[in-house]
RNA sequence: GGGCGCGUAGCUCAACUGGCAGAGCAGCUGACUCUUAAUCAGCUGGUUGAGGGUUCAAGUCCCUCCGCGCUCACCA
């Protein structure tokens, strides 16, 4: 408790930077001896002329090693195997490792020693030397001379089992992405899926846009929203939901092609399959229906796969997809049938649907409230299971989709479809409902749903109402949710594997 | 929120029906001038997630809490 005790350990270590265990001790004993030796441990800049992968290239396309490819490599040494009077070590940069042979006669006696007893495996090193190929064949820098350019003072994670920790490999993800290998190529597979995207887009006449993520009412999807208070407009505000109403403004303002790639937030549990932010592309595009979004769906989708894996074929989860168009395409009403024996097109009403369900002998335990949703739930329970894909289910109840338009001949349905791959909804879309009063209406059936205790339901937003009555064009709208596309694409089970941090308690 | 499982050294993992908390890697000391999971000798390293209980004795059994995973519910 007194201060002479709590105070005891090494005098030179700054305040919240206590060892807490022998091996940070070991690394904060060599600082102390590089600053007495009047060497900066994190020197201002670094020199170097080559990346490891160049450095290595260089090398190997020199035509006849008459000419000595001196080179400067910088990065993180990652192994070191000390050997008497010499070492041999790697370095690693994004571009990849390479391996560095030191000598204690080119080094001179001092400079070794030094080399032996204040690096670690994590510090960063400038060398320079000359590249040549070891007795087993590997393209390694000989170095003459080198430098630290950054102290490493807490230890790697174990050099062959690597970090496995879920837990760590969350809350630590740099650790993760320096230990694993795998995981830097999911999130570089990441970033290249985006960037697909993106050209697909750009390619088509899409205009990419930004829009308020802070937004006085929130819409576009069900789901709850996270709240949070702006001081000097004294008001509350909400973290979207979905970019959709903000987007279709755009098409009214004569934009007819937009699209937006950016972070949606929703106030619901945590599972494998959802993060409380994630990744949504929205795009849509004047003078097209629902039809066209499913052309641009697979389209996108297969051009993304090829950019990124090479190939449409693609392996989730055990399961062999083909992601190459045209995709098949199936009615709720059909695909429905085919798994559960009950026709949605002749039970049309709650009591007729659950008799239906009662003859196919389908539990109605989470039976429910309205006809719409009663034909979801069939959906999700007996049919989505089944949807390796890719597949679009089209025409869904128009008391699920609010914002999608009637289709014709059908006052039950919307044109709305879903994509499916590996057993999950991949995207959403339909043809926008463009129909001001008809708008009106659905918001206010949404009302009616919350009255009766949705808490999903969405609000009424009066200020796109008058968006539409200033008129938009017939569109259609299309959503992907990037996180999962990139889980079908890299094969991983979990969203939280494809995002880079994930909602963690505290 | 419910159910099931997990939490041991910096990392990866052991420890039988309760019986002295261990190994490999990493670290430290030494040997070794083409190694690559280098090798060899020696040494150090623990509030077994936290708190309580049962017991002569708890990593192990019981309770509460924290965290993580899977799953159901909820939810696109």
């Amino acid at each position: 408790m007194s201060q002479e005790v709590a105070s005891q350990p090494s005098a030179n270590i700054p305040a919240g930077l206590e060892p807490e265990n022998e091996l940070i001790q070991a690394r904060l004993d060599k600082l102390q001896r590089l600053r007495e030796q009047g060497i900066d441990p994190y020197p201002p800049r670094v020199a170097r002329t080559h990346t490891t992968a160049q450095a290595i290239t260089a090398f190997e396309s020199a035509a006849d090693g008459t000419a000595p490819i001196n080179v400067q490599l910088a990065g993180r040494i990652i192994s070191w195997r000390l050997m008497g009077r010499s070492l041999f070590a790697h370095i690693s940069d994004s571009t990849g490792r390479v391996q560095l042979y030191f000598k204690k006669d080119d080094l001179g006696e001092e400079s070794y020693e030094h080399l032996k007893h204040d690096f670690d495996i994590g510090d960063f090193i400038q060398v320079s030397g000359y590249m040549f190929r070891t007795k087993t064949g590997e393209v390694s820098g000989h170095i003459t001379a080198y430098r630290l350019v950054s102290k490493s003072l807490h230890p790697l994670p174990e050099k062959w089992h690597g970090l496995k920790d879920v837990e760590t490999r969350y809350r630590q993800r740099y650790l993760d992405l320096i230990a694993n290998e795998e995981v830097r190529k999911i999130f570089i597979a990441r970033s290249r899926v985006v960037t697909a995207m993106r050209h697909f887009l750009d390619d088509r006449g899409f205009l990419e846009v930004e829009t308020p993520i802070l937004q006085p009412l929130y819409g576009g999807a069900s789901a709850r929203p996270f709240e949070t208070y702006h001081k000097a407009l004294d008001r509350k505000l909400f973290l979207r939901i979905s970019d959709e109403l903000y987007l279709k403004r755009l098409i009214v303002a004569g934009l007819d092609k937009v699209y937006e790639i950016g972070r949606d937030f929703r106030n619901e549990g945590i599972d494998t399959k959802h993060n409380p932010e994630f990744t949504m592309m929205e795009c849509y595009q004047a003078y097209a229906d629902y039809t066209d979004m499913m052309e641009l769906t697979e389209s996108m989708v297969a051009f993304i796969a090829t950019q990124v894996l090479g190939a449409t074929k693609i392996t989730y989860q055990g399961q062999e997809i083909d992601l190459r168009p045209p995709w098949p395409r199936y009615t709720m009403r059909d695909i429905i049938l085919k798994y559960s024996g009950v026709d949605i097109a002749v039970s049309t009403t709650l009591e007729s649907l659950r008799a239906a369900m009662r003859e196919q002998n389908l539990k109605e335990a989470d039976a429910g409230p309205t006809w719409g949703k009663q034909v979801d739930e069939i959906f999700k329970a007996y049919v989505e299971p089944h949807l390796s894909g890719p597949a679009f289910v089209m025409d869904y109840p128009v008391e699920l989709s609010p914002l999608a338009k009637r289709k014709p001949g059908a006052p039950l349905l919307v044109e709305r479809f879903e994509a499916f791959v590996g057993g999950f909804e991949l995207a959403n879309a339909f043809s926008e409902l463009n129909d001001p009063l008809d708008q009106r209406e659905r918001f206010l059936d949404q009302g009616r749903q919350q009255a009766a205790g949705d808490e999903d339901a969405q609000p009424l937003d009066e200020d796109y109402i008058q968006a539409l009555m200033v008129g938009m064009p017939p569109t259609g709208g299309l959503g992907i949710g990037v996180d999962r596309l990139v889980m079908v694409l890299t094969d991983q089970a979990s969203i939280r594997e494809v995002i880079l941090f994930p909602q963690l308690r505290t």
